[in-house]
DNA sequence: GTCTATAGATTGATAGAC
DNA sequence: GTCTATCAATCTATAGAC
């Protein structure tokens, strides 16, 4: 066993804090709930892990693709960077909205900042060149952000009942104008 | 005093509520602490409004400006709306994100959905025209809460830094393309 | 209408035995 | 490393006197 890993317990108290925060988010989980959840005694979650906002930042990582843009021509980014998206899974879209909900703590808020911009803003200006490729990315990040936060916090219904081939086209289509004008 | 308003406490109330839950979030506000800056009793508050939701769903209002579009020509609506948006005030700001934070309590949740509508969506689709006006509305929608997320939640450092002509120039000019294509 | 008093439940975190 | 027991501090909401 790795250095510093800890016992089985320990991982089975952060398999559980990571589910459970997704799908509830900070306040709806208690310690207690993780630690019915993995089988172990409450007191010992927080001798792990100092505190509950520890246990959460540990537990909880954003699961977007990590790079699947690589091989994308330039031309096809907007598309396919709006296309991964949709395709989030529930975990995903859980670990988001709860470091959403969360962000009125410091440091989940400092957490959700620094997945904004490993995510969304990084990745995309990889990509660009220019004297204002960073300015592009980071308006592209907020154009990508707008749509998850529609879908997923507001749940527009009418952007839900839309086609996925034509929200791709369109609202693809329009950050890819901006990506590459 | 006109029917229903009940008393001048009553009153006193709804405006610390408004105050202090647009200052630190739905979860961060007691019902003790609101009783207190209203010179009240605790008990006194839930009496009032039933509950700590209840009042929070009453005192809480949206005040992005009602209708500043109507005289704007249709070719500057992208620009104009979104200054009028990076003009907003601290209690609209405030509320916007105690909304937010506070949406994984469905009511609240769904005021901040048809807060969406109203403040962004309708607005916007009823100065276009054509069979996808409401397509358009909704993904324009998703634009702007994307720029709002991106400065008030993320707090993305690179867009707080940019130039406030530029942003408006590029954001709402693109807001403004798929507006009137 | 307003208050005192308190119920009743829950919480995060700690102390200390084993 | 793990558990029992419990602290100490919340909180929302209610009952009932005035």
């Amino acid at each position: 066993m790795a250095r510093g890993s800890g016992t089985a317990t320990r991982g089975r108290i952060l398999t559980a804090a990571a589910t459970m925060f997704a799908e509830r988010g900070f306040a709806g989980v208690t310690v207690r709930d993780i630690a019915a959840d993995a089988g172990a005694d409450a007191a010992l979650v927080i001798r792990h892990f100092g505190s509950k906002e520890l246990l959460f930042l540990e537990a909880v990582h954003s699961r977007f693709a990590d790079r699947p843009l690589d091989d994308v021509p330039l031309e096809d980014l907007g598309r396919s960077f709006t296309t991964s998206l949709l395709d989030a899974d529930e975990a995903t879209r859980g670990v988001y909205l709860a470091l959403l909900r969360g962000s009125d703590r410091p440091r989940i808020k400092a957490r959700l900042t620094t997945n904004h911009e490993s995510h969304f803003v990084a990745p995309l200006r990889a990509r660009l060149s220019g004297p204002d490729a960073d300015t592009r990315a980071r308006l592209a990040g907020a154009l990508l952000a707008g749509l998850l936060y529609s879908l997923w916090v507001v749940e527009d219904p009418g952007l839900r009942a839309m086609d996925r081939a034509e929200l791709v086209e369109r609202y693809g289509g329009l950050l890819q104008r901006l990506l590459t004008g």
